[in-house]
RNA sequence: GGCUGUGUAACUCAGCGGUAGAGUACGGCUCUCAUAAGGCCGGAGUGGAGGGUUCAACUCCCUUCACAGCCA
């Protein structure tokens, strides 16, 4: 593959009906070390995200916000591009695919495949939830409703144009096999490009008012397949084709198969690769607003600063689902960004300043794996590569504990400390950029990457401001309690809407769903600033659960130790004051709640046995 | 339901046919240049479960369980 100067970096487009969360954070902060990376090795980067605003999901949410359209989709967008400033991204756009360079690319594009013939019109019938913005198959109907949006389709039959997808079948197979990464995402597509029949793809929706219209047809509107890839392309600013699209992996199809088939036929050149990230999960749950546990990545930045909370993020798997909370966050400030990084800077700045520096050899700098970063970072491996650096990290003070420079005063074993810390910085640059900058303004040189293979020039140092402040313990429980609190509200309220609650007549089958079994009470025990609740451990035959409940008030602990009782063993887990609670036992309860009894089988039975 | 992936120390994860690794947390020792930081030592795991292939399996194959994702 020839290596061209040129580097053209995306990230997926937002939709703007909700706050961004902690996700959209770390796929714009994985792309923005990308275009920082290459930009720092010489490439000419162009790197682009945005925001995707012609979605009827926006007018929708316009409207329960009660403000126009336009204003609502100004307002949010807003806010995106807020979260890119707050990130200190470097993006070099930020497109909107409400602005006219789009909504005319996307219309160009549109007629140039239907000129071919391979738009046409035909007949579309089937449910449309307007929700999912999408038909969806009656057997994926619950109860009349679409399962995730929970509200009823509506039965649409209508013409409609459709895209020739199922042409591009062959050439989709050979293309991508050389455009996903990683391995296991590029099978998924394989897999059912070969197995499956690829259908004709609806690209038209009716013209509800929003949205862009169609340029042959102003009785419909571009669906999101071309209006929203498009971006990228009408995005370009003359670099088209792109080099990496960065995707989440919910997103995979539409970028390993339609995209490249809209390009196809459009005879535009096709993309390089397609980099599919694994998601974040929260306390081990998928991140989403429905379930409440979200992070506001734009107040996560403002109380921690963006370095600590893009390194936390960039300290995630790239490929595979990572877990990612507030206390990593600040664990990974405090032991790597404080401790090691920022006490490294802090300990040879104020032996520098003491002692000066003297030039000679730098041994040192030979543990630093330089060759293999490089190579992790073409690869996309951002996680492992900040490993080696912080291997290297560690080399350093090892290095500074074997030399002890404090006694010896030995000004070249500093020069190389010094000079090592060079090399950090500059790799550092692409990930913690503003760290990057005050270490370089502490030790005197460029944050160039030949810089890395250069010796350092002497010059006065004094000693550093502290770069990374450790997060107190204090303050790290109160900002958690409040965040939990908060997630619990809103957790409680989506089930809540769910019915589970409720206290309608249920017919057997929803009864059915309901797994009750006898178990045992092995352990009990308080948890922390909870007056209500135990933290139990009970077998349950299979298996031990966790299982919190509020009953503190009412029984004591020897009262529940080695009680068999009755619970619930498949609800939804749920965290209570920081504990999963994966499990819920019966009690009968009277109106004013002054009593509380637990439900135990009326003579022995074995453990696990199933309550119906 | 089909397909794909994941399951390794208390926690977060790495590795991968050849005597189980790192970081954090924990216990002990130690230095004092430094952000009560650093360094050293230590405990810790029947590698989801069960089979098979092999001289040898966490690593390959099969089955099973749990979780996650995709199903246009």
């Amino acid at each position: 593959m020839a290596k061209t100067n040129k580097f053209y970096i995306t990230t997926a487009i937002d939709y703007v009906n909700a706050r961004p969360h902690i996700g959209h954070a770390f796929e714009k902060t994985l792309a923005d070390a990308l275009a920082r990376w290459n930009r720092l090795t010489g490439k000419k980067v162009w790197f682009l995200t945005g925001t995707d605003e012609n979605a009827q999901k926006n007018a929708q949410a316009a409207k329960e916000a009660g403000i126009p359209v336009r204003e609502f989709v100004d307002k949010n967008s807003a806010i995106f591009i807020e979260l890119c400033k707050k990130l200190n991204l470097s993006n070099d756009d930020f497109i909107r695919t409400t602005e006219k360079r789009h909504v005319e690319t996307a219309q160009k594009i549109f007629k140039k495949i239907y000129d071919k013939k391979e738009i046409y019109k035909g007949k579309y019938e089937g449910y449309y939830c307007t929700g999912c913005e999408a038909f969806i198959t009656e057997k994926d109907l619950v109860n009349g409703k679409c399962p995730e949006h929970n509200r009823e389709p509506e039965l649409i039959s209508e013409d409609a144009y459709f895209f020739k997808l199922s042409k591009y079948k062959d050439k989709l197979i050979k293309f991508v096999k050389t455009y996903i990464v990683p391995e296991a995402k590029k099978n998924e597509i394989l897999a059912r490009l070969e197995n499956e029949e690829l259908k004709d793809l609806c690209v038209s929706r009716a013209n509800l008012g929003w949205g862009i219209d169609n340029p042959v047809d102003k009785k419909f509107k571009i669906y999101v397949w071309i209006d929203a890839l498009v971006n990228y392309y009408s995005g370009a600013n003359g670099n088209w084709p792109a080099d990496v699209h960065v995707i989440g992996k919910g997103i995979n199809w539409f970028h390993s198969v339609i995209w490249p088939a809209l390009l196809l036929s459009a005879g535009i050149e096709l993309p390089k690769k397609l980099l599919v990230h694994g998601y974040l999960n929260l306390g081990g749950k998928k991140i989403s607003k429905s379930l409440g546990n979200v992070i506001d990545p734009i107040d996560l930045v403002e109380k921690y600063g963006e370095d600590s909370v893009r390194y936390s993020l960039l300290r995630c798997s790239v490929f595979d689902d990572s877990d990612y909370s507030e206390e990593i966050l600040i664990e990974r400030n405090n032991n790597e960004l404080a401790n090691k990084l920022g006490n490294l800077i802090s300990r040879v700045s104020a032996l520098a300043e003491k002692y000066g520096l003297k030039k000679c050899e730098n041994k040192l700098v030979k543990k630093l794996k330089l060759k293999e970063i490089e190579k992790n970072m073409e690869n996309f491996e951002i996680d492992k590569a900040l490993n080696l650096i912080f291997d290297f990290i560690d080399r350093c003070n090892e290095y500074v504990q074997e030399k002890k420079p404090w006694e010896s005063g030995d000004s070249k074993v500093l020069y190389e400390l010094v000079d090592s810390i060079k090399s950090i910085a500059i790799l550092l640059y692409s990930f913690i950029p503003s760290s990057s900058e005050k270490i370089a303004e502490t030790f005197g040189f460029k944050l160039e990457f030949k810089e890395i293979k250069k010796e350092i020039k002497i010059s006065k140092i004094k000693k550093a401001e502290i770069l990374f402040k450790k997060i107190e313990l204090e303050d790290k429980l109160n900002k958690l309690t409040s965040l939990r609190e908060e997630k619990q509200n809103k957790s409680y309220k989506y089930e809540e809407i769910e019915g589970v609650m409720s206290m309608e007549e249920v017919d057997f089958s929803n009864w059915e769903k309901l797994e009750l079994r006898v178990g045992k009470i092995e352990k009990v025990e308080d948890i922390e600033n909870a007056d209500k609740l135990y933290k139990l451990t009970i077998d349950i035959g299979s298996e031990k659960r966790v299982v919190c409940a509020g009953i503190k008030q009412h029984y004591k602990k020897e009262e529940l130790k080695g009680k068999k009782i009755i619970l619930f063993v498949n609800l939804k887990p749920r965290i209570m004051r920081g504990i999963e609670s994966k499990g819920m036992i019966l009690a009968a309860v009277n109106e004013e709640e002054s009593k509380v009894i637990l439900i135990s089988p009326e003579k022995d039975i074995e453990i696990g046995a199933r309550v119906r």
